[in-house]
DNA sequence: GTTACTTCCGTAGTTGAATACGGAGTCAAG
DNA sequence: CTTGACTCCGTATTCAACTACGGAAGTAAC
């Protein structure tokens, strides 16, 4: 049972939507462009109205953002908006949370040696040299290959 | 005593410099760009040479990256280069590990955000909503209001 | 009905850290 | 002395997710 009240033009202009979920009103014409958000059609030499399932909509994306998700993972969530999907939502999600782990493993290595350096910086008593920056020249720093990229 | 010997010209050409510590021969042309890395002369219609000293400083680039530091972090680092402003330095590494803290902490949100909604959809027996759909639409995931952007 | 926002639309710029391209010039092997 | 690989150099492109710009048209308040 599809609502079709859902798709009755709405009150908001484009403005209110934004305000209404806190974003720029660029980012709602960008996820437009994108194909996030539906653009409503445009009354005979006016312009757009949107409604409350566009606020739910947007309020969508932004909460999958907030979880980690790109854009592009969430225009796939969005594929399964209608929620009999759990399966696929669920591998998506678990795929996700194996990224977010290794993300924190490997901020967590980091922050050990930051702390270890730090801690010996704050030791050094006579030594002439700055331990960390001689960390740095000899390059044996544990951990990652490469600085985790998002 | 400075060391006069390390600005001899060295023996590698810049791909040799490359496979030596890894990176890709525009990625130090792109370090020469930004002055984190010196550009060598040009002996008279020859090609520029690199020694141990280009290693060195290489190193110290890439271990940066390493623990997180952008590439004008380390430019704030090389200046520190002769290990004798300890103080200096270990600010910029406190500071940066409080941002590694920062992260990891959004991070562990969104990790038991993602764990909670991953468990919901596994019991999900019956409901014919999928929990972690359902939860994007209602937008009350806890934590941040922007996804940690590095 | 004039003023002052908004909307619309396409295109261009931002950020950081590279990577790619193209046309020279140079080097080393055979 | 000719290949083929490498270097040099400037400029352009990449990625993600926006943000900005400019001009025309719509809308709201007075
Ligand atoms: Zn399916
Ligand atoms: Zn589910
Ligand atoms: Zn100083
Ligand atoms: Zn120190």
């Amino acid at each position: 049972m599809k609502r079709q009240a859902d798709r009755v033009a709405g009150t908001m202009t484009i403005g209110g939507l934004a305000k209404a979920v806190g974003v720029n009103v660029e980012t709602i014409r960008y996820y437009q462009r994108r194909g996030l958000l539906p653009e409503p059609e445009r009354p005979a030499g006016s312009i757009r109205r949107y409604g409350t399932a566009d606020v739910a909509r947007l309020t969508f994306v932004k909460t999958g953002q907030r979880l980690g998700f790109s854009l592009d993972e969430i225009t796939e969530l969005l594929r399964l908006e209608d929620g009999t999907h759990c399966q696929e939502a669920s591998t998506l999600a678990e795929h996700k949370l194996r990224d977010v782990r290794g993300k924190i493993a490997s901020l967590q290595r980091i922050e050990r040696t930051l702390a270890h350096l730090v801690h010996a910086c704050h030791e050094q008593e006579g030594s002439i040299t700055c331990p960390l920056i001689a960390s740095l020249h000899e390059g044996l720093i544990s951990g990652e290959q490469q600085p985790p990229r998002n």
